[in-house]
DNA sequence: AAATAAAATGCAATCGATTGCGCATTTGTA
DNA sequence: TACAAATGCGCAATCGATTGCATTTTATTT
């Protein structure tokens, strides 16, 4: 297949009778080596068409230059936006990255973890998956002392850098807007109750409604995987209650959706009859009509944010674990705006 | 920093008294090795917490099971949604991808393109940047024998695998179902023309508008990048004309829901007094309302294809290329529903 | 028991780039 | 002029896994 292969620097040393070593230094600029001699080396490994097999490097330095994401589905608004921002980091500062989904299955979370451990990246940002329990996979890279980032999902039990959004706040934002719109009986599409990012948000939830003095109700919690067709089962769940809700606080925009929808379907008006909101801001929801309030979840700015942070960790230049939690903002639309 | 060294195949070795070479042969399952040394060897680098250096392992070997994936932005659903049927097949087979975003700027696409050669990627997906106009990087490739795919927007003067959707009769089928509904006056709102598939678009448009015996009309197509933004000015340059359209064909649904936002503004009804249609069904189209009409343009399945193509290509199993062309499928919602 | 065949393992080079150490040549200084 | 200090460059080992060929060990046959 390969009929030429391709010029390494000991075809640049032959070429100009010269030492391998000589033309390395030269390629990286190294003062130890004349202008003269490196002018003359670049333009043998231009004529060549030299390109550096960073494989070789890589292998020499120890390090890959190299960033590995995992996220639940890349196919995602929100996650793609987050690769998107680290991407744009990560490039700027000369490393690739290296992505993978988990699909949200701790088996194939475990998978990839160690073949991107294998592949030697020097570094993992990952928000981990719905489904993961056990954090073993997670742990060898804080023993190896691989930089390690967590992004929206985190797990407390490890100690490492970790950038989230408030979503304690961000649920208590919620139903407090719900609140002052004059809804009464608040209902809430709950997520996996392991992933701390859902137990935050209803928790935040369940303060607002102790806050102002109204009881709650674990009948008005349905838990569920937030998915577009669960969504509609918790709405109707909800909704059958001899006692249904007037609003509901989804604990997602995707599940907010489906709420909408069924309610439309039932010729019940949003937001006159029952309010909706949502949670991260998915482009769609505000483009429905009605539009649906929300809570912004950065994806961008947490990437590009994971990126730096990493990219700090791998360079050695820090040792300090943090923990970067962005401010969350309630966009007020029009499924909660009664007033 | 790394107080203790990953272990080696040397390592194993050394502590079994035996050589490497059976080593690295019994952990590959080579027949040569018996099976009683097999299991010790096994045993020992489990001990240990062996994990293969792919990077050693890659130099070798001459590849990198890596496959590299170009888009224009990562944080485009139709684009993450290529992306993710892809890593989906490349994880099955073996391998990983890294993805980087051109930003639709044809210096960083080079610059990309030239790094994914450097990491020596066994293979490369790629739909080229809005800007690009010289195509020698790709070229390298093709000269390297490293197998390129394109998908969507691809290089007709390279001659290579290709994944496209049927543009032409994408257009075609948008413009013959907007003069069903009895529109008269169709505009459209063309992408850049160094790319095919918007050429292929409003080819479409204009075979459908002579087959149909109606007066083709350049001040009808307005040329733009096809940002939300420019989507605004193009949609306002066509409702300015002294006869302006009564429908328009928008060369993607970001300016289709661009020029409904601007003619909802403007008091016009949709899709009364004007119909309009997107292309790509991005997830949004469907939602808002009025629901955009739009051309279907299957990514994960694009990537799925994109993926088991260049595998195929990589391992050596096909020589010839072809060209998959997905067929359209054109979604009818309300916006130009007005029969 | 000797000879032959078969099975199991080891040696050493290789992939391509990097780097500590050392040698040789040039430049500077007294 | 002589000697020290730079300067410029090469040698050879290294990163960790792989593999053609050689060698040793074990099994089989006569």
């Amino acid at each position: 297949m390969n009929k030429n292969p391709e010029p390494t620097i000991h075809d640049i040393a032959k070429e100009l009778k010269i030492s391998a070593s000589t033309v390395s230094r030269a390629l990286n600029d190294n003062p130890r080596i004349s202008l003269k001699t490196k002018e003359k080396i670049k333009a043998v490994a231009d004529s060549l068409g030299y390109r550096p097999n960073t494989l070789a490097s890589n292998l020499r330095n120890k390090k890959s230059n190299t960033i590995g994401i995992v996220v639940p589905l890349i196919n995602r608004y929100f996650f793609s936006s987050v690769i998107s921002g680290a991407e744009d980091i990560a490039y700027k500062a000369g490393f690739t990255v290296v992505i993978s989904q988990s699909n949200d299955l701790a088996s194939k979370e475990i998978n990839i973890v160690q073949s991107m451990f294998s592949n030697r990246v020097d570094g993992l940002i990952i928000s981990i998956a719905m489904q993961a329990s056990t954090f073993e996979h997670l742990k060898l890279f804080r023993k190896k002392n691989i930089p390690l980032v967590f992004f929206d999902r985190a797990v407390p039990e490890i100690e490492t850098d970790k950038i989230v959004v408030d979503d304690f706040a961000g649920g208590f934002r919620v139903t407090q807007h719900l609140i002052d719109q004059g809804y009464q009986r608040i209902g809430h599409l709950a997520g996996p109750q392991n992933l701390i990012i859902y137990r935050d948000r209803k928790n935040g939830y369940i303060e607002a409604l102790r806050k102002n003095g109204i009881d709650y109700d674990d009948k008005l919690i349905i838990y569920n995987r937030l998915t577009s067709d669960e969504g509609v089962t918790a709405t109707q769940q909800l909704m059958s209650l001899s006692n249904p809700p007037d609003a509901i606080f989804c604990g997602n925009d995707t599940t907010a959706l489906s709420a909408m929808i069924y309610l439309r379907n039932r010729g019940i008006r949003i937001p006159e009859d029952v309010g909706i909101v949502g949670f991260s801001n998915e482009p769609f929801s505000k483009v429905v009509s009605p539009s649906i309030s929300t809570i912004s979840q950065p994806g961008f700015e947490m990437g590009q944010k994971a990126a730096e942070l990493i990219i700090r960790k791998i360079e050695n230049k820090e040792r300090t674990y943090q923990t970067i939690v962005l401010p969350t903002e309630l966009i007020v639309r029009e499924s909660s705006t009664r007033k």
